[in-house]
DNA sequence: CACATGTGTACGAAAAGCGTACACCGTGAT
DNA sequence: ATCACGGTGTACGCTTTTCGTACACATGTG
């Protein structure tokens, strides 16, 4: 975000495991087979250098080779198991989200925020959806989603502010905001009801209405339903859903019995 | 598992990625807030090399600190999110998995093989499901699964003794096996049949059907459904739930489009 | 109170990684 | 045919990075 990001922060810089880990994430959706020329340039690094840590990579067994191209190995998923595992909450709130989608009939999500983002760390995909189910992991602007909104709200007003400051609105498909000033009001607003709805929230003709999922003071996580606009069976929003939904944000908030954190 | 394991093969070794790696992957489910010395412990690394990587990956934001105790954040599963979005299969076989849990009411998964291990890459919940759910880009051996033992069925003949050479079966709960050469059958009778049935497969009471998921020559991935004893309602495995499953696995075969990879 | 065990810091020594430079191989244009 | 190009792998002296010991401090337990 800064003009001039030069990460070496602490003095205890370990150049290398920077190095390794733009090594792993030169991979991406649209370019999941890389060459050697291909991975310097993403990372800047010389090809000499590229070589080195795709090789050292391959070794370790988190890329495979075929012929002269590099393809990442399932075993990378290993590091974000290690995370998840180490979560209880996706666990616990499982069952709920499942009931919850089958319910309404429609995707339920758990997230948490990581820097401006949301994460996906639960969910529960709509039976009869039929199109590309968005998986964990994902990441998504938090300014954007309904979920990232009600967790930016549910913040203290300094960091609420700091975000407010850094945040830059691209003209998604949304409507009801286009500017930080706006944004600010709109989380004032969420802050105050308790809950989110975010109108086409990713491009398609779909909204999303988020909770917080309390427990005691802090806020763990936001519970997500997508809504189809087409396909309310005659159940309000603020009436039906959105007390449907704070009830089970309290029940997996009563279940997670586990650490404070 | 080989004896003495010096992962410095190849001559361009950087042994920096794979202290990095060692680092992340220091933290585990049952253990995931770590100081200095646990981590130092973990990976045979000295405590002041430890801290040097602890706190660059904190720069870089995939550890945060809480006291003098470090936990991953989310940002790790962007490692495994750039794999699962280089894939196509994922999203193509989604839907038919959703379907598949819904029909049966069983939990579906797809699956491949890394090394010797299973690994998750999608996976529908059966919606009745109150239970923990396992989740994806989870590694189980291949020899005590469905899946795996279709996968491993599936291999080349060549592969197949290498891996009975080297599998080391732990007296799981499963009855059925107890040695490579007992394996070695059973997988002959798999490859024969087409698909497999694993009994107590994880510790509960609970079956696990697999059938590959062919493209052409070549086997995709492995196509299983959970299977309660209680609760199959008069359907029989060998003539209705195979036939069942095979189908969808043609239907995701067909679906895949994709490149041949 | 001492002792064990945790924490962070510093700095000279050693080694690890750097990247240039070179050789090769196929493809496509001239 | 051959030349230029853009890709590949390899080697080795130089520089930088990283190592890990050693020290100083904080904490809590016997």
């Amino acid at each position: 975000m800064s003009p001039t990001e030069e990460p070496s922060q602490s003095p205890h810089y370990v150049k290398s495991a920077e190095k390794t880990l733009a090594v792993l994430l030169a991979f991406t959706a649209d370019n999941p087979h890389l060459t050697v020329t291909e991975v310097a340039a993403a990372t800047h690094l010389t090809r000499a250098a590229a070589r080195r840590f795709l090789l050292t990579l391959t070794d370790l067994g988190y890329l495979s080779t075929e012929g002269s191209r590099f393809a990442l190995t399932p075993r990378v998923l290993d590091f974000g198991a290690g995370f998840l595992a180490g979560l209880d909450l996706p666990k616990i709130a499982q069952p709920h989200l499942n009931d919850l989608a089958l319910d309404l009939d429609e995707s339920a999500t758990l997230s948490i925020l990581d820097a401006d983002d949301i994460v996906y760390i639960a969910r529960a995909a709509a039976p009869r959806l039929h199109a590309v189910t968005v998986n964990l992991g994902n990441r998504l602007p938090a300014w954007a989603t309904s979920m990232g909104r009600m967790l930016i709200a549910e913040l203290p007003e300094t960091f609420q502010q700091q975000f407010l400051d850094r945040v830059e609105i691209s003209p998604f498909t949304d409507h009801t905001v286009s500017s930080a000033a706006e944004l600010g009001k709109e989380l004032k607003k969420i802050r105050v009801q308790g809950w989110c709805l975010v109108s086409q929230e990713l491009d398609d003709g779909l909204r999303g209405l988020a909770v917080p999922v309390r427990r005691g003071d802090n806020t763990l996580a936001a519970l997500n339903v997508s809504l189809h606009t087409s396909h309310l069976r005659g159940l309000s929003i603020e009436n039906d859903l959105v007390p449907r939904l704070q009830k089970v944000a309290a029940s997996i908030a009563e279940d997670y019995g586990g650490r404070a954190e």
